[in-house]
DNA sequence: TAATTAATACGAGAATCTCGTACAGTAAGC
DNA sequence: GCTTACTGTACGAGATTCTCGTATTAATTA
């Protein structure tokens, strides 16, 4: 199938006419007929239906316009991405991180982006994911980092890439978790637990563990910000759950104890961007590291 | 950017030299190497860089050739459909409806596409969805309906369409519904409950609902199949959440009473399909008359 | 050093694209 | 009913682009 038919077929259904097309782009209109007549010919198609006088898309057509609408939006995508940054050094990385995932993941995630040989700024915001999506769609973001894909409900023009995945970890403060001596995951009925909050993915998928271990758990405290959450946790307020791949980080961090892993909670974490390849080279950095951080 | 001199780009990229390429297309090594030069010109960047006596990849080849993958392979798959069906009347449409979803519901999704003029046999599984999505993946399936995207664990080359949304409608038998005088939701403490499986996205949905109302409620059943559900619900063994949409159908069924819409509680149901567009004259037929039937 | 392999500059010939001319069908104005 | 204005399309000459044979350069191998 030859490509440039398919354009100008393209160009005459998105205008509704071939000399409306003739308009647009600098080319006659008998060339737009011509071509596109070729294009029928080559594929045993009629594309386009005469209604009066002026040209309709047959079912056929619709089928390769939505196609050719994905083709030229790709192609076009390329282009910009490749004139954009010749050999590009961009100095800025504008990154959103959705306020549901823990900052020192996004900081382990986002460290290979700043030792960059070439050196880059790094702009981070952390918002609610409705508002860094927006923020995505105007492209203010190059990227974002969340704890879901992109919202099938939302109509935004972003795609997500799957980073990788965690288990859960459930810590708590050793006095306090001193007070049960029964064994995982049972203690958890125990003790009183600090919670993320009800839009975290973690929240859900917690939620539905403790369904399947049948846990009638007492929940002291939901907290939007891990880090607000293991700091009340460090008080001995309650047990908490983390993604197990910050383990280490959480267990340095002083009187914290592990009282069990749940391997079977599957944390993903995925970067949203409107590109549907990653290719800003801070992006290209961070995700050929990304098994150093996540599980894949 | 000439999609010419980008076709030609691709296939040397993807067989790893001119010479290598021309052995597969019938183009000489001496046109390949030129109109890739061209093509470099165009865009102003490097996309071979010589390596010895070969070439490779620059980072903005890499670039594009990921664009050049999705483009030529979005390309090949229009060929496929324009070709495969050229005036089209299929007549069969192999559709699988994962277990989880309603079968009156799927019936109404698919009666439009029964009731075509050209007259379609339509073959029609239902399983889980992990089976239906294998089946689909070797294209033994044209659509698979669900009440969930394509799940992003799974690595399967499949696209989801959101066909539309619903409400939740709590049921019961008359008979049952006079044991409380509570008020919705709180009645439904009162009764034991009918719910669908834990698979089920509505289970999931009504699960999250019940805390956020802060109902402690009495499972007195779990099913796989909703239909079997509102026979036991008849039988007054419990009340039980259906589809809003489908709220009418259950109240011909005779004794049974709303107690309550739902309407926070939102199911989304999906078509999946291996191919990026629905093109399947049935599967057109169903989308364009699917706001009869759902929400959207 | 010679032989082999890969990529590419150059130019003639082939293929294709493009547009001017001309024409056919449809809708509106008088 | 006739004209006018508008649509899309067949045809062929001329312009453009593509393609390949010849020849050259560069890197590897014998």
């Amino acid at each position: 199938m030859n490509l440039k038919h398919l354009y100008y077929f393209w160009q005459v259904a998105k205008h509704g006419g071939v000399i409306r097309a003739s308009h647009e782009i600098p080319i006659s209109p008998q060339t737009l007929s011509g071509q596109i007549k070729l294009l029928e010919d080559d594929l045993g198609v009629a594309l386009f239906r005469r209604h009066g006088r002026l040209l309709e898309l047959t079912e056929a057509g619709q089928m390769a316009l939505r196609y050719a609408d994905d083709i030229f939006a790709l192609s076009a995508e390329l282009e910009r991405v490749l004139r954009h940054h010749p050999e590009g050094q961009p100095t800025e990385f504008r990154v959103g991180v959705s306020d549901v995932v823990p900052k020192s993941l996004a900081y382990r995630l986002l460290r290979p982006a700043i030792s960059l040989p070439q050196g880059v700024r790094i702009i981070c915001h952390e918002w609610r994911l409705e508002r860094l999506l927006a923020d995505l769609a105007i492209h203010r973001l190059d990227l974002v980092i969340s704890d879901a894909p992109v919202p099938t409900n939302l109509d935004v023009r972003a795609y997500s890439h799957r980073l990788g995945e965690s288990g859960v970890a459930w810590l708590a403060d050793r006095t306090l978790a001193q007070r049960t001596t029964s064994v995982f995951p049972d203690c958890l009925k125990h003790l009183p637990l600090l919670l993320p909050g009800q839009d975290s993915a973690i929240r859900q998928k917690v939620g539905e563990w403790f369904r399947k271990y049948r846990l009638q758990v007492n929940v002291a405290g939901e907290f939007d910000d891990t880090a607000l959450m293991a700091a009340f946790g460090q008080a001995q307020i309650g047990a908490f759950p983390v993604p197990s791949v910050l383990l280490d980080e959480y267990l340095q961090l002083g009187e914290l104890q592990l009282l069990g892993l749940a391997d079977d909670i599957r944390l993903d974490y995925f970067a949203l961007s409107v590109q549907r390849h990653l290719t800003h080279p801070c992006v290209l950095a961070m995700t050929a590291k990304v098994a150093e951080v996540l599980e894949r």
